[in-house]
DNA sequence: CTATGATCATGA
DNA sequence: TCATGATCATAG
C-alpha cells in the first residue's frame, strides 16, 4: 500500500525533528510527499493513517514484533482526536498470547515492553473532516510514570490471572479500569490456540490488549 | 495462521 | 450516545 519511505532516524533528536516537521500538515500533504493516494475513507483502510505516519517518520520494524523504531526502542502510536479534542478510540497495544501466561511478572511482559517508550502522534479523526484535510498535531514522547505504570500493572495482573486460569475466552471488554481485553482478529471466526479452564488446548477467538480512552486522555492532557 | 496498522458498527 | 464486540488491509 505504501512504498516510498524515509530512512530510519538515527537519533531521538532526529525523530523529534521530523515530528515537528509534520505537525500542522494535513494527511493529504503528507500523502503527496510520499506519492500516496488518499483513500475515500478509512472503512477499508483502517490502518492507513498509522502506516502513512510510520513511512514519513522512517519506522523500520515492518510487521516484526518489535518497537517501530528498532534502533531507538520507540513505539509509535497515532492518537485519533475527536471534535472535543479528546481521544476518539481506544489504543491497541498487542495480542494476548499463551506465552504471556508464562510471563508472570509485569516487568517481563510484552505489553510492558511495548509501552516502555511511546511516540504519540495526535491526528484529527472527526468523520466529518475529509481524510486528506485532517491535521497532524504535536507529537510527544512518553514513558509511563510510576503511577501510570502501577495503574496498568494492576489491570494487567487481574486480567492475566484469568488468562492463566484458562478463562481468556470469558474475558469481556468491561473488565480493567485502563487496560482492557477485546477481540483482535480479521473476524469472529478466526481461531487461535488457547488453554481452557481444565488446562486443555482449545480454539478461541484471538484477543488483544487495548488502552482505554480514559487512560490516553490523561496522557493527552499531560503530554 | 501471525504479525503489523487500527476504526467500524451496532446494541444497550 | 458510546463502549463493546466485530471487522478491514497487508505481508510473511
Amino acid at each position: 500500500m505504501i512504498d516510498k519511505k524515509f530512512t530510519p532516524p538515527k537519533t531521538q533528536k532526529e525523530l523529534m525533528c521530523r515530528c515537528e516537521d509534520l505537525a500542522g500538515k494535513t494527511l493529504g500533504q503528507l500523502a503527496n510527499e510520499l506519492q500516496i493516494v488518499v483513500p475515500e475513507n478509512l472503512k477499508r483502510h483502517k490502518g492507513w493513517v498509522g502506516m502513512l505516519l510510520e513511512s514519513y517518520l522512517g519506522a523500520d520494524a515492518g510487521n516484526q514484533a518489535e518497537p517501530d523504531f528498532i534502533g531507538l526502542g520507540i513505539e509509535m502510536k497515532t492518537m485519533p482526536i475527536n471534535a472535543l479534542g479528546q481521544p476518539k478510540e481506544s489504543t491497541y497495544v498487542c495480542t494476548v498470547t499463551l506465552e504471556q501466561s508464562g510471563e508472570l511478572h509485569w516487568k517481563d511482559s510484552w505489553i510492558k515492553r511495548k509501552l516502555n517508550h511511546v511516540l504519540w502522534v495526535p491526528i484529527e479523526a472527526e468523520p466529518s473532516i475529509p481524510l486528506a484535510e485532517r491535521f497532524v498535531g504535536n507529537a510527544w514522547l512518553w514513558r509511563p510514570t510510576a503511577e501510570q505504570d502501577t495503574m496498568l500493572e494492576r489491570d494487567w495482573s487481574e486480567l492475566m490471572d484469568r488468562v492463566v486460569l484458562g478463562e481468556q475466552s470469558e474475558i469481556t471488554a468491561k473488565e480493567g479500569e485502563y487496560l482492557q481485553i477485546r477481540p483482535k482478529a480479521a473476524n469472529s471466526k478466526v481461531l487461535a490456540t488457547g488453554i481452557s479452564a481444565v488446562g486443555e488446548k482449545e480454539k478461541i477467538n484471538p484477543k488483544g490488549f487495548y488502552l482505554r480512552t480514559s487512560f490516553t486522555r490523561k496522557l493527552l492532557e499531560q503530554g
